[in-house]
DNA sequence: TACATATTTTGGTCATACCAAAATCACTTG
DNA sequence: CAAGTGATTTTGGTATGACCAAAATATGTA
């Protein structure tokens, strides 16, 4: 009645997902043996297969057996982002979704300032030594860099915020890792980094949303000289 | 080579999408049809029609024929929207979800205290007078409501707020449907909404962000006050 | 014990068939 | 001629059975 026959083993698997009885890395069963234990076909076995996992439940790599996976807000944006690599690719897409992430890490960087604890302090200290550390290694410099914006992504302690900053730094990657690595940039951007440090370690959110920006917005004339306008 | 023999046909597919062949509205060709031209069977064709819908380029309802549609950002939370349905019946994932939206619009009425221009403002007061006029009606009210909420996410012209909106709306659906509606909550909503205005009108962007974490925070506590700590 | 090899398992694909719901066509009727 | 109605075709959903190649496992050998 509900007309989708794989429906009712998605449920069954999900419940035992959720009950424990398969727990995070555990095989799925085989299609065959899900056949014989639902009384359906090898048809409907894979399209429950399927249908799990672009629900995130399971990993499905072509010729492994499904893995079962504990899905974490990760799984959500990863189920987004195949249609967000579509739209990246029309005109303005980029620049949207940067604008975005402008926005919620200027929010970011104003609520580190009002209410990091010591222990952000100290992560935010550590990264962004690190990033200095780093500044004549490309390479090394682009991790760090990633890791001091991701530290702002931890602060509020909410398991979302990291989800999306892995989100943009995969969706943003194609654009990011095409752009020159020049020393001198490095420089800019530890500057930069330093300057929201500054502010936040002086309580002022005003400083620190304003030096972020900054920032964001020096690194998108970068994009713009290096691709034109998208 | 890859292992995916759908992939192709996805590929193929997908450029007939970008490039107008193949428009909003269109239906797809038939399975069957899809058979003939890519030299395919019908696993395959059935395959590929999932992963499509899966990416958001087509809608396909059971039993109907799957239609084009052009993916906006709308599709991409479609996508996340069944895994973020089971992250939320876990504990805290409300909160944390809810938290994100608190921050999102904090940041979004700062925005329109810096820079809503008089069409925005326009628009903010139809809203507001719109939701103060349906105070008496509960579900006037709810959808006035949101109305006044999707203002403020459509002033910074970026298309992916209207979709974070519409996500946040059916997301958090369940637990929004499901609380009583009450004219004195009405009353003090509408309340909230005209503080938050006037911040607005006022271009003080931190009296704005003040009302609106206020106004979030008490609906929070409806929530708790309905479904206890979740 | 470690490594190379044979065997089994398992996912990916194909071909065919049947059913029921949709969509379409043909026909009647007001 | 338009609207409604019934018959026909199309099309998606499912079931079987088979074959291949890659993984996983077992086996035998050095």
């Amino acid at each position: 009645m509900t007309g989708r026959a794989a429906d009712s083993v998605v449920k069954a698997i999900s419940a035992r997902i959720r009950s424990g009885i398969l727990a995070d890395g555990d095989l799925l069963p085989a299609e065959r043996d899900l056949m014989a234990e639902f009384g359906i076909s090898r048809t409907v076995a894979r399209e429950a297969v399927r249908i799990l996992a672009s629900q995130g439940l399971i990993t499905a790599k072509p010729r492994h057996r499904p893995v079962i996976r504990t899905a974490g807000f990760e799984a959500a944006f990863d189920a987004a982002g195949s249609i967000v690599g579509n739209l990246l690719r029309q005109p303005g897409g980029v620049h949207n979704l940067f604008n975005t992430r402008v926005m919620l890490e200027a929010a970011l960087v104003r609520e580190a300032a009002l209410s990091a604890d010591k222990k952000d302090i100290v992560n935010l200290k550590t990264a962004l030594a690190a990033n200095g550390a780093a500044i004549d290694d490309n390479d090394q410099f682009y991790q760090t860099d990633q890791q001091f914006h991701a530290v702002l992504y931890d602060i509020p302690g909410n398991p979302v915020y990291p989800a999306i900053h892995r989100a943009y730094t995969t969706w943003l990657a194609p654009q990011w890792g095409q752009m020159p690595r020049l020393v001198d940039r490095n420089r800019v951007n530890f500057a930069s980094h330093t300057a929201i440090m500054d502010a936040i370690l002086l309580r002022d959110p005003d400083a620190a949303e304003a030096a972020l920006r900054s920032h964001l917005a020096d690194a998108w004339d970068q994009v713009r000289l290096t691709f034109g306008d998208i």
